[in-house]
DNA sequence: CAATCGTCCTGCGGGC
DNA sequence: TGCCCGCAGGACGATT
C-alpha cells in the first residue's frame, strides 16, 4: 500500500532510471487501468515522447512528457512500477509495458488493479477531481504547525480518518497515521478540534518525522509495495503499531489493540495513546 | 452538510 | 488436511 514515502522512493527512482528516455512503443496489457483518454489514443500520444519531468502529489505520480501531456499514475493498494535494464521481460499482473528508445521498460503492474493511468494535457490536471482537492504537502515547507493548528480547529469526526483524507492532508494512509498516532501518544478516535497546542506539535514533529525517515529507508513493505528494481522497502522493522496487534507496546509494553474505524484496520497502544 | 458505507479486486489467513 | 468464506484497503459515489 503505497503512501507518500513509498511514491517519493517510486518517484526518485523514475528520475534516475527513466527521466530523459523516448518511449519507442506502449503496450497495453489490460486496459481497464487507463481512465483517459481511449487506450488507441493513450499510446498515440505517448510513444515517441520523452518522460521530461517526474513529480510527486500526494500518493500521485505525474511524469510530464514533451508535448503538452503528462501522464497521471495512482498505485492505489497493488500497483507497482518496475523497471527492466532489457525488452521483453514481463511481471505477473502487468497491465502496461512502456518500452523506451535504449529497449529498456517500465512495466505497471497491478494484482488488484485498483491503479489508475490517466494522459492530460498539462493544464487540464485538476480534471481529476482526487489531484485537485489535494490537500497540503506534510513535508511541503508551507506546512507549518501554525498551519495544522487552524486546519484542525473546528473539525468533526476522529483524528485517525482526517490524517487520511487526501484533501486535508495529502499523502498519507492507513500505515503512517496510525504510526505517527502512536509516536504522537494520541488515540485514534480523538476528536481534531480538542487536540490541545502540545499535542497538536507532537504529532506535527512526530509526523514529519516518521515520513521523512521511511523514505531514507525507502519505504514500507507492508503489502506489495516494491521499488523500481522489485526490491522491497525497509522501513516496515521500524513501524511500532501497525499489524502488530497482540505484541507488547515497544515504549510500556502493554498489549497492541486492533480496532476498526471507519471501515479501517486501527492498531494502537491503549495505554501510550489516550 | 458531513460522516459513513458499499464498491472495485484477488491473495491469503482463519476456522472448521 | 483441505477447502471456503471473509477480510484487507484508496478513493469514489451513494446514502443517511
Amino acid at each position: 500500500m503505497p503512501e507518500l514515502p513509498e511514491v517519493e522512493t517510486i518517484k526518485k527512482d523514475l528520475e534516475e532510471k527513466v527521466k530523459g528516455k523516448r518511449v519507442k512503443r506502449v503496450k497495453i496489457k489490460n486496459e481497464k487501468c487507463i481512465k483517459a483518454p481511449s487506450p488507441v489514443e493513450f499510446v498515440k500520444r505517448i510513444e515517441n515522447k520523452i518522460f521530461r519531468e517526474i513529480q510527486r502529489r500526494g500518493k500521485f505520480l505525474i511524469v510530464k512528457l514533451d508535448s503538452l501531456d503528462a501522464l497521471i499514475i495512482h498505485l492505489k493498494l497493488t500497483g507497482q512500477l518496475i523497471y527492466f535494464p532489457k525488452e521483453g521481460e514481463e511481471l505477473n499482473y502487468t497491465r502496461l509495458i512502456f518500452i523506451f528508445d535504449d529497449h529498456t521498460q517500465l512495466n505497471f503492474a497491478d494484482l488488484r488493479g485498483f491503479g489508475n493511468i490517466w494522459l492530460l494535457p498539462e493544464g487540464r490536471l485538476s480534471t481529476i477531481p482526487a489531484l485537485a482537492d489535494l490537500g497540503p504537502e506534510p513535508l511541503g515547507d508551507e506546512f507549518t504547525v501554525e498551519k495544522f493548528k487552524k486546519l484542525l480547529k473546528g473539525r468533526k469526526g476522529k483524528i485517525k480518518p482526517l490524517l487520511m483524507d487526501q484533501s486535508f492532508i495529502a499523502g498519507i494512509g492507513n500505515v503512517y497515521s496510525q504510526e505517527a498516532l502512536f509516536l504522537a501518544g494520541i488515540h485514534p478516535e480523538r476528536n481534531p478540534s480538542k487536540l490541545v497546542d502540545e499535542e497538536i506539535e507532537k504529532l506535527y514533529n512526530n509526523l514529519r518525522k516518521i515520513l521523512r525517515e521511511a523514505i531514507s529507508y525507502r519505504g514500507s513493505s507492508v503489502d506489495t509495495y516494491v521499488d523500481l528494481e522489485g526490491r522491497k522497502g525497509n522501513y516496515e522493522q521500524h513501524l511500532n503499531v501497525y499489524g502488530r496487534k497482540g505484541q507488547s507496546c515497544p515504549r510500556c509494553g502493554a498489549i497492541i489493540r486492533r480496532i476498526t474505524i471507519s471501515g479501517r484496520g486501527t492498531y494502537f497502544c491503549p495505554r501510550c495513546q489516550r
